[in-house]
Parts: structure tokens; C-alpha cells; sequence
DNA sequence: TATTGATCATGC
DNA sequence: GCATGATCAATA
């Protein structure tokens, strides 16, 4: 057993998608390929910098380093052909594809961990891991790394190889219990006592405009109270392992 | 350096 | 406000 999936995987069938000449990563892409050709025309960009990509699809990267987070998932959404925009739902509905890009030391490790979704403090004790937005999201993954040498502009980050991920069943079952460990403190109204410690593999962290922002949930005695909205986080550690080989169990 | 907690931009 | 996209910056 091992390096192999469950087998229910949401990759349809293999239509191919014409292969196009590498350098027209800047049209329009509107067609919802097939995964495994999503895959191939992301793996085409690796070596290309963000700049020229960006510039491809008309974006601009101006602005520092307080004012561009996000941009380069934002240039290779554009590049890819990714719909959904702002909307709650998988970056390729259509083949229930999550893509995200992740910032790599020249050595192939993240540099951060990766955001995956906000969730509600409210109902916590009626979440399962099961039908969970996270778990949704997480069930076909196409890694796109971004290698981002310290102190590196980020117009000059060239793309790395790009991976397409689903969760081993062993994966999976640890993120479960992770799911379960955040959750869990929050469904018996521990929220204030959920830090960013909890969780092997998957994290919850505050997810806010700013400090000040603060979301229903329950105290220990069942009473409303104000929290600061959180999210799951994949830890680096984590992303770290996927990329070097997608079916490893990390610590 | 790694991790945690805080924050930035955009669209609806 | 909350969803999308993440990275910044202080501290352990």
C-alpha cells in the first residue's frame, strides 16, 4: 500500500487538451480543461517569472510588498484560466480543482503556510470533517510553487514545478484529526484557547481585515461571545513534505 | 530560522 | 461583512 489515492478521484476522464505553444500563456483561456491538462499547462510554466507572466495576462505587480500579497496567485488564476473569482467555490469548479500557489526557498520549501478556507465558530459542534468546505478544498490541489530567493522582487520569482495533489487515504486521516482537535475545542466553547499550536498538519489561525474584527461563538457556559474570525492553515512542514513527494506522512 | 498572530488588496 | 488571493512582521 501506499503512493496511491483512494481511487474516487474527481478527474474525469482524460480528453486531452490540445497542447499550445507555451509562450500564448497570456490569452484568454476560458475552456475548462481537463485536469490532467491543466496539469500539463501549468507545468509549462515552470521557469517562467511572475513578471512575464503577469504582464501576459495585463496584470501589474507594482505597488511593495505590503501591497501586492496575493498577486501571484491572482496572475497564475489568470494565466490558468481559473473562474470562480471571489465566489465559495473550487478555482476550476468543473473539475473540482483548488489551485494554489506556494512561495519556495531556492531548496523547494515553503516560506509560509498555506491558507485554505475561514470557518464558522458558531456551529462548530455540527461540523464534520466529512462534508467540510475544507476537506472540499483540499481534495484536488494543483501546487503551483513560486521559487522566492530572500529578498527577491517579486516580478523576478520564477514558476517551479507544478503538482497535482489529492489526498492519500493516511493524509487525509490526519487531517481529520486535526479538523476534529480545532473543532472540537471550539464546539465545547474553548475558542479562546484555540491558538495557532493546534494541529499537526492543518492549523487555524485569525483570518481578518484587521485586529479588531470578531465573530459569534460560545463560551464554556454556552454564552455568546465575540472571537476573532479564524481559518486553516496548512503548515509549511506539511506543503513542505507534499512537494517533495505527495503521498508522504509527515510528522 | 520557524512560528504565530496580524494585516493587505479586491469583489460582491 | 465575508469571500477570494496570500504574505508581513514581531517574537519565540
Amino acid at each position: 500500500m501506499s503512493g496511491h489515492h483512494g481511487g474516487s478521484a474527481p478527474i474525469p476522464p482524460t480528453p486531452r487538451w490540445g497542447l499550445r505553444p507555451p509562450d500564448d500563456a497570456g490569452e484568454g483561456s476560458t475552456r475548462p480543461p481537463s485536469a490532467p491538462g491543466l496539469l500539463a499547462r501549468a507545468a509549462a510554466l515552470e521557469g517562467r517569472t511572475l513578471g512575464e507572466l503577469a504582464a501576459a495576462v495585463s496584470l501589474s505587480l507594482e505597488g511593495g510588498a505590503l501591497r501586492t500579497k496575493g498577486k501571484a496567485g491572482t496572475v497564475l488564476e489568470r494565466v490558468l484560466g481559473a473562474t470562480g473569482g471571489s465566489a465559495a467555490v473550487c478555482d476550476f469548479p468543473a473539475l473540482g480543482v483548488e489551485l494554489k500557489t506556494v512561495p519556495v526557498r531556492p531548496d523547494g520549501q515553503p516560506r509560509e503556510s498555506t491558507f485554505v478556507c475561514a470557518f464558522s465558530l458558531v456551529d462548530a459542534d455540527r461540523q464534520e470533517w466529512s462534508d467540510s468546505w475544507v476537506r472540499r478544498k483540499l481534495a484536488c490541489v494543483l501546487w503551483i510553487p513560486v521559487v522566492t530567493p530572500a529578498g527577491s522582487a517579486l516580478a523576478e520569482r520564477r514558476i517551479g514545478r507544478a503538482l497535482l495533489w489529492q489526498p492519500t487515504p493516511a493524509q487525509e486521516a490526519g487531517l481529520a484529526v486535526d479538523f476534529d482537535t480545532i473543532m472540537g475545542l471550539v464546539g465545547i466553547g474553548r475558542v479562546e484557547a484555540l491558538d495557532a499550536r493546534a494541529g499537526r498538519w492543518l492549523q487555524a489561525r485569525p483570518k481578518a481585515a484587521h485586529g479588531r474584527v470578531r465573530t459569534l461563538a460560545y463560551g464554556p457556559q454556552d454564552e455568546r461571545i465575540e472571537a476573532m474570525p479564524r481559518g486553516f492553515y496548512l503548515r509549511a512542514r506539511f506543503t513542505g513534505a507534499i512537494l517533495r513527494d505527495p503521498a508522504a506522512t509527515p510528522a
